[in-house]
DNA sequence: TTAGCGTTTCCTGTTT
DNA sequence: GAAACAGGAAACGCTA
């Protein structure tokens, strides 16, 4: 194994060759690797990455012994590179984004070497470095208003160019987030992992299932990134949200800025189902 | 090939 | 007045 391959090995991997000594070699990888090329991707990284490897290690003790990523403090304008530990909540937690009950069929114990890579799909990874200058507003097209010197705009979403022309413009786009990767399932795993999610939102009530966002724009922006969409805003975001309602996916709560509530055809946020995935 | 789903985008109006 | 909320309309991209 070289170095390369070796810094990208995860933590279970490093604990499965080198025992306990495995964290504590992750740890020390990450701090002289730190320098990653994006400031969010390791949390997307992260997101796509357990939605995989939640459903191979299921059974496996969670590999949960690490610290906080974040730090008690984020600065306003982002997120801060952190001491990230990828892993660190993978197995043993509902899956970010692929849950829907489906999560445990699939045994396996995967970890088939260390190599990470971009393997679902079309790469969900390839996070191009100037796409992911998140919450530097600079980066986002200001897609909100169209432009006033044309008059009324047409409602509603107005037709892309085509996928030649928008090869020609933007270059080769991954395929679509794979089902499972729900905004709500987002939300809520976010909201399941404080030390990842710290300041950007929180629970007002968990047993309620109520929650705030705190930076809703980071929110959105973080969604975004996800699916590959640099122009998303809490603005949309919410909208999607609110077609939850319909659905009882969310329940309104009114009055509350920021403020919604899982509804009764979600699932994975309780806690003692939170707890139950995990055994 | 197509229908349906889950958004995404834009808009207008209302409420806080 | 700004920000958030509400919801209609239509398009997009993916899966089945």
């Amino acid at each position: 194994m070289d170095g390369a391959a070796l810094c990208s090995c995860p933590p279970e991997e490093l604990r499965a060759v080198f025992g306990p000594l495995g964290d504590q070699l992750y740890a020390q990888l990450w701090s002289l690797t730190s320098s990653f090329p994006d400031e969010l991707s390791w949390i997307i990284d992260l997101l796509e990455q357990d939605s995989t490897s939640f459903q191979e290690t299921l059974g496996d003790p969670g590999p949960f012994d690490q610290g906080s990523p974040f730090g008690p403090e984020m600065p306003e304008d982002g997120l801060q590179p952190s001491p990230y530990h990828p892993g660190s909540y993978g197995a043993g937690t509902p899956s970010p984004g692929s849950l829907d009950g489906s999560t445990g069929s699939t045994a396996g114990t995967g970890a088939s070497g260390c190599s990470h890579s971009s393997d679902s799909g079309a790469s969900d990874v390839d996070l191009d470095p100037r796409d992911s200058k998140l919450f530097s507003r600079a980066d986002f097209p200001d897609s909100k208003k169209g432009d006033p010197k044309h008059g009324k705009r047409k409602r509603g979403r107005p037709r892309k160019l085509s996928r030649e022309s928008r090869d020609g413009v933007e270059g080769r786009k991954s395929k679509h987030a794979p089902r499972g990767t729900h905004l709500w399932e987002f939300i809520r795993d976010l909201l399941l992992h404080p030390e990842l999610n710290e300041g950007l939102m929180r629970w007002e009530n968990r047993q309620e299932g109520v929650f705030k966002f705190l930076r809703s724009e980071a929110v959105a922006q973080l969604w975004g990134q996800k699916k590959k969409n640099s122009s998303m805003t809490y603005e949309k975001l919410s909208r999607a949200m609110r077609y939850y309602y319909k659905r009882e996916i969310l329940e309104r709560v009114d009055g509350r800025r920021l403020v919604y509530k899982f509804g009764k055809n979600s699932s994975g946020w309780k806690e003692e189902e939170a707890a139950g995935s995990r055994n």
